[in-house]
DNA sequence: CCCAAGACCTGGCGGC
DNA sequence: TGCCGCCAGGTCTTGG
């Protein structure tokens, strides 16, 4: 499910119940996750005090004084807080039990999704050391995909997508920047000029940023009994639109698939 | 280094 | 109703 916006809402759902809080236990059903569950996990974070919940691309870092929980939720994975003891259901993998009877479930049915127990700067861990800028930081500007795209051939839908240019846009936001941008999914990342990467890096940040807003707005509630956190209802002008309707021009939004990802684009507006 | 394809896993859907 | 193939919001790993 998650794509950024998703994962920032979770984010700020959850960290007015588990910043301050102390741990008490953890309790793992499943540990296959993509990655074994960290054993330490269940061993060392019972006792800490969450001193804050921070995203860092898709994921997520609960920091505490001896270590910090790492958490991605993969395709499926979600999480929610839980005021009221209620037994797990399927693909409910990991309770994190905190003070004051607050419970963190973390729920994923496919198990793309991971769980880290690190002890030295997360930053520096394998999996968060290579990443490029936060799409929404200043850095990420049509200059830096300018600079990195130079004499790349793989499609510009693609270079997007690569959390080593930067973290946090999926297909979905991939397949709606370069809408907004007008700029073809499969050119070459190479062959797209500087102009036209500053009218993506906007689009990647417009849309972004409105879906965070609205997944505040919507906003879920974290702590419900019942229900999933739906997804956003968001304005979509290409992704899963094949077939219809360009909402600017009234061509017939093209499918194909790129990366092995669906792609979505008008022939028209794109170029 | 760059890039495309494969891998991981479950569930929902449409078609027969 | 049942079975089958295909699809899905991610991203690491492999091989050319």
């Amino acid at each position: 499910m998650p794509e950024l916006p998703e994962v920032e809402t979770t984010k700020r759902g959850i960290a007015p119940y588990v910043e301050g809080r102390r741990v008490e236990a953890v309790q793992v059903r499943e540990s296959r996750l993509r990655w074994p569950v960290s054993p330490q996990l269940a061993q060392q974070m019972p006792g800490q005090l969450i001193q804050q919940v921070r995203r860092r691309g898709k994921y997520l870092l609960f920091d505490t004084a001896s270590g910090c929980m790492l958490l991605h939720l993969g395709m499926s994975g979600s999480v929610r807080v839980l005021l009221e003891p209620r037994p797990p259901e399927k693909h409910e993998h990991v309770d994190i039990a905190m003070a004051g009877g607050i419970l963190l479930r973390y729920k994923d049915p496919r198990r793309f999704g991971s769980l880290h127990w690190l002890t030295t700067d997360p930053l520096q861990h394998p999996l968060l050391a290579s990443l490029g800028p936060e799409p929404l930081a200043a850095e990420f500007d049509g200059d830096y995909l300018y600079r990195h795209s130079r004499g790349r051939k793989i499609a510009v839908k693609n270079f997007l997508m690569n959390a080593q240019i930067v973290v946090g846009v999926g297909n979905i936001y991939a397949n709606e920047a370069l809408y907004h941008a007008g700029i073809a999914p499969g050119r070459a990342a190479g062959a797209v000029g500087l102009q036209r990467y500053r009218r993506l890096a906007a689009a990647v940040k417009d849309v972004l940023q409105a879906a965070i807003e609205v997944g505040g707005t919507t906003l879920r509630d974290f702590t419900a009994a019942e229900g999933e956190p739906g997804y956003f209802s968001q304005q979509l002008y290409v992704y899963g639109r094949g077939g219809e309707p360009c909402l600017n021009c009234g061509a017939l939004v093209q499918t194909s698939r790129l990366g092995q990802r669906a792609t979505y684009h008008c022939r028209r507006c794109q170029r």
